[in-house]
DNA sequence: AAATAATATTAAACTAGTTTAACTTTTATT
DNA sequence: AATAAAAGTTAAACTAGTTTAATATTATTT
């Protein structure tokens, strides 16, 4: 499989020396999953940090009346994980399960640790996702308090198109934090409007 | 002003040699504000990180009609900036002012990322504590869909009691995305339960 | 101590979004 | 091509939370 898109999207930030390359690439699992499998379990140790090369995945909490609540989608050149479990290896809150047939690079929690150790620019370039991943974490909050339904949706379309045709509305209902058949309302006023 | 407050709360995380410490403590700069007092100012460029060493702050975003939006308390040992602003260093989304009279230790963007360089490790301590910044925001957006208002309110006092004290109810219902006069009506109708 | 400003409470009228349930359309399976 | 399963639509009844507005309480200033 191709470790070619994980170091391009990496070089973006740091640059790394053929030496480097080779010690990450070493390090780097693929594998593949099929429509409907889940990477991670809601409940397991989550061991792995995904970089997803191909397909299209979705992290959800399952609430304790079995509803699900999306906390984000993820395709090619973003990351899938549960972060919190991941960090503290102790039992996952998110499952993430995969929509399409999903190609990943993973990066094992110990290889990860010793290859920050290693490659201390690694540390950085981790430093500087994350802190990606935050700021838009804060922002769509925001967006959640200050505007309405609808004003979430157009941000969303907007924001993320490609996304929007690869998922049933039932879920970006769930992502959006409404109803499916709230969301459908909505786009039906949307196009009533025009 | 008190340097060792930051340099106990980094050793949770890293260890550091005297002269590290001696380098980091050459960088930061110790500043007092006064109640309402802004440090940072939505539409400016966030120049600094701040640790809290004593006080209190809100993190806000003022939306078109001027409501506030609270996106987070900091305390003793917390931090208060904008990131989004801070790591781009271009106009920030969101307000922090002083609830109480506030003492805090600053990085400057420049400083920070020299100090990154010379001293690797600190590299790894703000990954780690980005890492849980990231981790709360995403268990706290959970919290927002999947519970009603007065369970947020009942997690919020049960997680940060100390904080609750601290603060106007006006404010913690914006915290909780809720208006005011519903979390009077909540926290009356949790009384009338005992 | 009085006066003012800031914060909190209460209640009635309202609305954005949910629930339930029946129906339609699209996609996958035999 | 027929059947079943999954996804999407519509509409009526409902509810969690908002809005507005008046009042009460607490802190701050003079």
């Amino acid at each position: 499989m191709e470790i070619q898109p994980l170091l391009n999207y990496i070089k973006k930030e740091i640059d790394l020396t053929p030496d480097e390359e080779a010690l990450l690439t070493q390090k780097v699992i693929f594998r593949t999953y099929l429509k409907n499998q889940f990477i991670i379990q809601q409940g397991d140790v989550c061991k792995f940090q995904c970089f997803v090369i191909s397909g299209c995945t979705k992290t959800f909490y399952a609430d304790d009346d079995g509803q699900e609540h999306i906390m984000m989608f993820s395709i090619e050149d973003w990351w899938a994980s549960d972060m919190g479990s991941f960090i503290t290896q102790t039992a996952a809150d998110f499952n993430v399960q995969c929509l399409e047939k999903t190609q990943v690079a993973m990066f094992d929690y110990h290889d990860m640790e010793t290859l920050c150790k290693e490659i201390p620019k690694l540390e950085r370039f981790f430093r500087i996702i994350i802190q990606r991943g935050f700021v838009s974490l804060q922002k769509r909050l925001i967006r959640n308090f200050s505007l309405p339904a609808k004003e979430r949706y157009l941000y969303f379309r907007n924001q993320y198109p490609k996304i929007e045709q690869r998922i049933p509305q039932y879920m970006l209902a769930s992502y959006l934090g409404i109803t499916k058949e709230f969301l459908s309302k909505i786009k039906s006023q949307i196009l009533l409007e025009q």
